[in-house]
DNA sequence: AATTGTACCAACCGCACCTTC
DNA sequence: AGAAGGTGCGGTTGGTACAAT
C-alpha cells in the first residue's frame, strides 16, 4: 500500500523522553486510558507523533513494568519460548506480563542470543525472521498453535525450575481472568510498584532533582544509571498489593497475539507464574483435545 | 588520565495487519 | 470490494555508561 510515515513532516521530536513528556502522557492515559494514540499529540500538544506515544506508554510507563534482573525462571522461558515461537516477541511477551516486548528482544539480543549461539543451541523456530509466511486466513490457527506451543514450552521451563509451585497450590479452573500484574505479586520477591506510585516517584524526582530518582536529567538511559530512570521504580517492595486504587487502569494489550489467547480463554495482560503453571497444567490434566494440534518442538510454521 | 572497546537499552523505522468508511 | 487510516510488531540504530588497555 505505501503508507507515508506516520510521524509526518517536521515539528515532531525525536529521542529520549523527558519527565515532563512522560507526565503529560501519563495524564492523558490517566484521562482516557490507554488507546487512540493518533489523538494523544493533538489533545496533549505533545510534539511526539502517536506512534512514538504509544511506545513510550507500553515499553516504559505502563503499570506492572518489571524491568532489569531478569530472573532464571525468566530466562528459561524467554529461551524456550523463543527457540518455540522464534522472533515473535510480542507472542513471547504476552506470557511474561510484567515484561515489555522490548525488553526481551533487548535480553535476548544481549544476552541470550550469545550464549545461545555460542553453545550451539539456539535458532529454533524460523528464527530468522521471525515471521513465517503464514497465508492470510490462517492467523488464528497459528495464534493456537502459539498457545499450544508456549504451554509445551511452559511446562518444560517450569519442569526445570528447581523449586516448583507444588501442583495442590493450583487453583481448579483456568482462569478466565488472569490477575493483574500487580494482584500476582503476593507471593512477594521481587515485586513492582503501581504505576501511580511510579509517577509519583518521577514527579518527586523531577520535581525535586537530587532526591532519589534523580529522573530529571535523564530518563532515558537504562539501568546502568539505575537512579536516573524510570525503572528505579521497580524496587518498591510491598507495593503490590496497593495497586488497587490506581487511578491508571490496567492496560490490556490487545494484539493480535492476545486476541487470540482470548478466544482460546486467557484474557488480558496475561497470567503470573502461577498461573500459566496451573493453566497448562489444567490442560495437561484435562482437555488435551482443545482442537489445536499436539505441535512437535520443531517449527510451529509447519502447520501453515 | 586519556583513549578505545564493549554492553546495554530506549527509541526509531518500516512493514504488515486490522478496522473503518 | 477496496482504499485509507490506525495500530502492532520486529529489526535496527544511537547514545550512554562502564571496562579494559
Amino acid at each position: 500500500m505505501g503508507r507515508p510515515p506516520c510521524c509526518e513532516k517536521g515539528g515532531v521530536k525525536k529521542g529520549p523522553w523527558t519527565p515532563e513528556e512522560d507526565l503529560v502522557l501519563v495524564s492523558y492515559v490517566q484521562d482516557h486510558g490507554p488507546g487512540n494514540w493518533r489523538a494523544v499529540p493533538t489533545s496533549t500538544g505533545l510534539m511526539r507523533c502517536s506512534k512514538s506515544c504509544r511506545l513510550r506508554w507500553t515499553n516504559y510507563l505502563r503499570p506492572g513494568i518489571k524491568r532489569g534482573n531478569f530472573s532464571d525462571q525468566e530466562e528459561k522461558l524467554i529461551i524456550h519460548l523463543q527457540a518455540l515461537l522464534g522472533n515473535r516477541w510480542a507472542a513471547i511477551a504476552s506470557y511474561m506480563p510484567e515484561r515489555t516486548d522490548n525488553d526481551i528482544k533487548n535480553y535476548w539480543n544481549t544476552h541470550l542470543k550469545k550464549k545461545f549461539t555460542k553453545t550451539g543451541g539456539g535458532g529454533g523456530a524460523e528464527a530468522k525472521s521471525g515471521r513465517c509466511a503464514a497465508p492470510k486466513g490462517q492467523w488464528e490457527r497459528r495464534l493456537q498453535t502459539d498457545i499450544h506451543t508456549a504451554r509445551q514450552a511452559l511446562r518444560e521451563a517450569l519442569s526445570l525450575d528447581p523449586d516448583p509451585v507444588p501442583p495442590s497450590a493450583k487453583p481448579e479452573q483456568v482462569p478466565q481472568q488472569p490477575p493483574a500484574p500487580a494482584a500476582t505479586q503476593a507471593a512477594g520477591q521481587a515485586t513492582y510498584a503501581s504505576s501511580a506510585e511510579n509517577i509519583a516517584r518521577l514527579l518527586e524526582g523531577w520535581m525535586h532533582p537530587g532526591g532519589g530518582s534523580g529522573a530529571a536529567g535523564k530518563v532515558s538511559s537504562g539501568s546502568r544509571s539505575s537512579a536516573s530512570s524510570v525503572s528505579a521504580f521497580s524496587g518498591d517492595e510491598g507495593a503490590s498489593a496497593s495497586n488497587s486504587g490506581t487511578a491508571v487502569r490496567m492496560p490490556e494489550r490487545p494484539t493480535r497475539t492476545s486476541k487470540a489467547v482470548d478466544d482460546a480463554g486467557t484474557a488480558g495482560p496475561g497470567p503470573s507464574f502461577s498461573m500459566l503453571e496451573s493453566w497448562l497444567l489444567d490442560d495437561g490434566v484435562g482437555h488435551g483435545d482443545t482442537g489445536l494440534v499436539s505441535v512437535p518442538l520443531g517449527d510451529p510454521c509447519e502447520f501453515f
